[in-house]
Order: structure tokens, then C-alpha cells, then sequence
DNA sequence: TATGAATGAGCGTTCATTCAT
DNA sequence: TATGAATGAACGCTCATTCAT
């Protein structure tokens, strides 16, 4: 369609930006610029910032929901299902380092309180995959008894933790140290 | 000694207003006012923003450390040590909910890029009741081998994610669900 | 091109008040309101205050030097060298009173403090046509064996102290009473 | 009388801080710390700001004076008073830098503005021995005969050139050539 | 549709001055 | 008389947003 698709690159210098800089270091003119675009172009595109900031953060949200669940299948069992996911966030956001950050910043910023609900788990419609498996888990006895909430935390807290400080440097996440990882957060959940 | 104890105060405000609209919903006027003092008058006890930002993190982090080793003894064997620390931590957050939402505002700004390393594992000087642990449990065999970065992440990270949802009101953490989280994270390190 | 030539009126705003009400009597706010702008708007144009006072300078000078060098000759004597230039100052500051008071507020301040050496010596370059005259006066004994810097003091010395005086109305420097002053000038350096 | 002579402490604070840093670089707070005095106690000595900048002026051109009259006779033939003048105003200036740039200041901002009236020649009252010494020497037929003012003005224009030049170390101004810098000044208004 | 100059509210900070002690 | 904490107006500057071109 567009020739040269202004939108995609305001978006992907805004997320550049924010990711590198927080909201507040990253001026809609500064993004202009990035994007190749005039200041009052991004206007064109997006009604203000808090909507340009909004619009990417779905927008990086649904991309993370789709490579989640390709090659997922609820017809395995529980604990592959398990490890699938974790394994599958934590690569994702190592190879796209810039999305956790811009993810991060959102949700710590007042743009992030009101749709609320942890990052990964913001089920919005009736089928989340994570609620799902945790249902299961806890009904087929797999997992603890515990409200989702806790066990999502059980599971994806750490995750969070590990990304930023492999993002940082303070630790490198190889495949084998990875695998470790999810087992981990699977013994927490385990019965 | 001070009657009014402005200092405090600007403190107190500051905090709120910070932990509630983040730094930049958080204007030195604003701060003032509901310090109920004039703005000029926190340049007397801050020269600036980032010194009062960055005081009042120090401070707040100083009150959890003493807060941590209150009843914390070394002599007593690993996981009741680990115990000790995931229950304090969680009690500690949950009765100050500001605390922990300026502490996470601080880390995810620039602020928070320089000292890094995780929120309650900034160590200074030798001894870090955290690494202590870890590594003795390690040692022991007690916990896994993994690097402390990992266990660190495993054992704690959930506890960010649930004092969030605790804080924002999608779980209560109850006395009793309290230990089964420090429970299960610690299944996550333990041999 | 430019229809309305902003930065010229920005420029003529802030030499009027800088000169009628030095650097500090002259607010960006009133600079901008003087120009007919917003006061953002300075900005697009200087990126600072200290650098609008910078440049505004520069610009006065390089406009004093053209002036002066209008109808100069090296090839003429020296004497006669020197009443051109004597007359031509006077001539230039009488017909241009602000740049006058802008110049001298601009020295003495801690922006002229840098660069320094009396205001027309200001020699950038090799060539100065002042410190060339004096050297080749000097050289061919017409004026006296003194420092340059002391001959300058003789020769133009007077001429600051009655630019202010005419500016202030307590003399009125009629071409009459140039010639007569600058003659006098003449009179301090020449053997 | 005063024990302390805090009005003196504060008059050397402010001359101190104001000659090397100008006026706005002199905060009364500063000026209060440099002279060992709370800064609501300037105000017991001096209404405001403008009131303290003032008097010190006066000051110091009071010295000023009473230090050109030492030694100078009415009796004296004319050259001689001036040389006398000439030298004497150097070696003060040269000797007190500080008040050299103090009153710099003062007649380069708004506050010289109005009392106006070039530095030296400030006479209050009916006896100026500059005007004096001038109109003799005009009536005489000593000197030239041009308004005082532009005799002033070639007297003492250089002076005021040189003693910037000498405090910024263009120039040493030492006695031999104090004299025959006097001499040159002679010679411009001389007959 | 795209531009980017222009806007002006809002920010962090300074400092002359006041006043309770 | 002296203090210095407190005040708040005023400053330089930024940046989301608008609009004439």
C-alpha cells in the first residue's frame, strides 16, 4: 500500500526511542527525525503521543501473542506446554531486546496503569493461552493450588528478572542455561 | 528538634507523588504543595530533583535492608534463612505499597541504570545478606547450581510480579498465601 | 525569501534591550515579545540565550570592521590612516548608538572576559588593521616608541569616553569637533 | 564603635565578589557568607540590593578623591597638577584593582545609568578639581580649547583602557611608563 | 498528504527579601 | 541586634501540538 510506509517506521523509531531513552527522552520531534518524517506527520498517523505510545505497545503485544503460539498446541501435555512457553518468551525477547524495554517502560508509566494486568498475561477476549494452561494445570492436579495470578507469577516472574539482566549483561542466557531456567520455574509451580 | 520537620515532609510528598504519577507526574511545584511548603523551600534541603530522587531511593533502601535483617540470623540453616527473607520482603511491601512503587519507578528510569543490578540485590560493601545466602546454598548443595543471577531471579522475581498484583489489587496476600509463595520459590532453587 | 525574516527582528529586539538594559533587564520573554514572536520561538534560531548574545556580537563587530575598512588604504600615510579611522569609528557609533552600548555591554560582562583585548582591537586573523598601523607607525618613527597596547589606549581611549558622552547627551560630537578630537588623538601618539 | 564592624565586612564581601564576578554573580546570600554574616542582616545595614550597590560606589569614589587630593596644591602650575593626577589615578587603580573593576561594573549597568556623569568627574557640589584644573587651564591658554568634557575625555579616556589592560596583564604599567603615558595625555590637550 | 516553523504552557531552578525566633 | 529558614516571582528552556503552506 503505502510506498514507503511512514507509519511502520514512526513506529519503529518511536520504539527504538523509548526503549533506549523512556518516554520522556524520546521527543516527538526526535522521533520525526528518526522516522524520516516531519514532526507534524506523526499527527497524520497517530491523533497524539499517548496514542502513538499505546498504539505500539498492542501492537508489540500482539506480535509477542502470535510467536508464543506458533508451534503451540494444547493437544501436548501440561509440562511441554510449559516449557514451550517460557522458552519461547525468553527467546523472543532476546532477539528483540528493544521490545522488552519498550514493554518494561510501558507498563512502569502511568500509561501502563489503566489497561493494567501483568504484561504477558493481559488476556483481553475469552482465550488466553496462559490462563488456559494454568486451569488445566491446576485441574488435572499438575500444578499447585493456587490463585492463577500466583502461579503466573511463579512461572514468568523470574523470566522477567533474567531479561533484564541478560539485557544488561550480568548473565547470558544460552540455550542449556534457558532450559534450566523453565524447569526451575517449573519445579515452583509443580505439585 | 524541628517542629515541623519540612524535610520530612517534602520527603513524604515526594514519595507519594512520585509512586503514584511517576517522576515526571511529579512537578517540584506539585511536591511542594503537598509538602505544604513553597518550592524554593526543597531547594534548601535537595539541590535538586535527582538528588532528592536519588536520596529518598537511599533511604527507602536502608530502611528495607534494616527492615530484612530484623530477626535474620546466619547461624540458622539456609532455608530458614531463605524463609525469613521471601516472608519479610513480602510483609515489608505490602505494609508500604509507595515504598515499592517509588523503589520500581526509580529502577525503571535512568535513574536506577547506574547502580543496577536487581532492586533488593544492590549490594553495598562485602557482605550482601542475598549473595551470602545464595552462594552458601550453593556451597551445600542445598541449592541449585546455577548462577547466583539465576537463583536470584528465580527465587525473587515472583515477588515483584505479586507485589504488583498485591499493590493493584488481583490477589491478596494473606499470611497463609504468603508462605505458600515462598514455598514454591523455594522449590524453584532447592536440589 | 524569508517573508517576515524572524531572526532579524529577534536579533534587533535583543540588541535594543540588551543595549538599553543590559543582559539581565532583558528577559528571553521580552526579547520575544519586542520581536513579535513567541518566546519558544527564539530557539529555533539560537540555541541559547548566551549564544543569541554570542552571535549578536560577532555580527556587530563584523559590521564595525567592514565599516572601518570602507575607503581605507594601506597605501595612504599614516597620519592620514589614522584620522580615517579615528573619524570613522566616531562616525559609525554616532550614527549607530546601540551598537555601541551593546558592544560595550557585551565586554563588560563574562562573555567578553574570553576573547578579550580591547573592543575594536579585537584582531581575528594576522591582519588588524589598527595593530598594522601602529606596528608600521612605530617602525617609521612617526609615533612613539611606546607598547602598542599603550598607543592604542592613547588613540582610542578617548574616543569610548566621548561616545558614551554624546550617546548621553553631555556632548554633541559635531564633524567639527570629530576632526577636532581625533586631531588631538593624533597629537598623544605621533613624535 | 562597632565591635565587629559588620557594615565594613559586608561593603568588602560585596566589593570583593561583585568586581570579580559582577553583579549577578553576586547574590546577597553569597555576599552575606563572604562577609561572616547571616544574609537577613545585610538588610539591617543596607534597605535592598540597589541601596548597598550604591553607597559602596559612593564609597569608593570618596577614596578615590580623597586619594588624588593628597599632595595635589591648587598652587601648582597647571602641568604640574595634572601630572600629578594622571599619575596619581594610575598607582590608585593600579594599587586597587578590585575597585578599578568595581566601578567598572557600576557604570556599566542600569545602576550607573542614572546618577551618571563620567567616573572621575562625578563632582557633587561646587569644587571639582578636574573642572577646575580644566577651565584654568583653557582660560590659561595652557590647553586646548574644547568643552571640558572632551578635555576629560583625552586626559583620562587612555587611563581607563590601560588600567583594564593592566589588570588582565596586557600590559605592566610601571613607573617609567606611567610618566610617559601622563606625558602623552599632555600632549593631546595641551596647546 | 506532508512539512516544519511557530506556539505557549509548563518545567526546574535561583535569589532578593521577609520574619519568627 | 542578628539569624537563616522560608518565600514566591521570575528566569531560561523544552516540547507536544497546530497550521499555513
Amino acid at each position: 500500500m503505502e510506498r514507503t510506509d511512514k507509519r511502520g517506521k514512526i513506529f519503529q523509531a518511536a520504539m527504538e526511542l523509548i526503549a533506549e531513552r523512556g518516554f520522556h527522552g524520546a521527543p516527538m520531534a526526535m522521533i520525526a527525525e528518526r522516522a524520516g518524517v516531519a514532526a507534524g506527520t506523526i499527527y497524520r498517523y497517530f491523533d497524539n503521543k499517548d496514542i502513538l505510545i499505546t498504539e505500539l505497545y498492542s501492537e508489540l503485544e500482539e506480535e509477542l501473542r502470535s510467536a508464543l503460539e506458533e508451534g503451540y498446541s494444547v493437544a501436548k501435555p501440561i509440562r511441554e506446554r510449559f516449557l514451550h512457553l517460557g522458552i519461547a518468551i525468553l527467546r523472543y525477547f532476546i532477539a528483540h531486546p528493544l521490545y522488552f524495554r519498550y514493554i518494561e517502560q510501558y507498563h512502569n508509566s502511568p500509561y501502563g496503569v489503566s489497561l493494567r494486568r501483568d504484561m504477558i498475561m493481559s488476556k483481553i477476549g475469552k482465550h488466553n493461552i496462559f490462563k488456559d494452561l494454568f486451569e488445566q494445570g491446576i485441574e488435572q492436579q499438575v500444578m499447585k493450588d493456587l490463585p492463577i495470578t500466583v502461579i503466573f507469577a511463579l512461572a514468568f516472574g523470574p523470566l522477567l528478572v533474567l531479561l533484564k539482566d541478560h539485557i544488561h549483561g550480568f548473565v547470558i542466557l544460552d540455550d542449556g542455561l534457558i532450559r534450566q531456567v523453565i524447569d526451575s520455574c517449573w519445579d515452583a509451580i509443580r505439585r
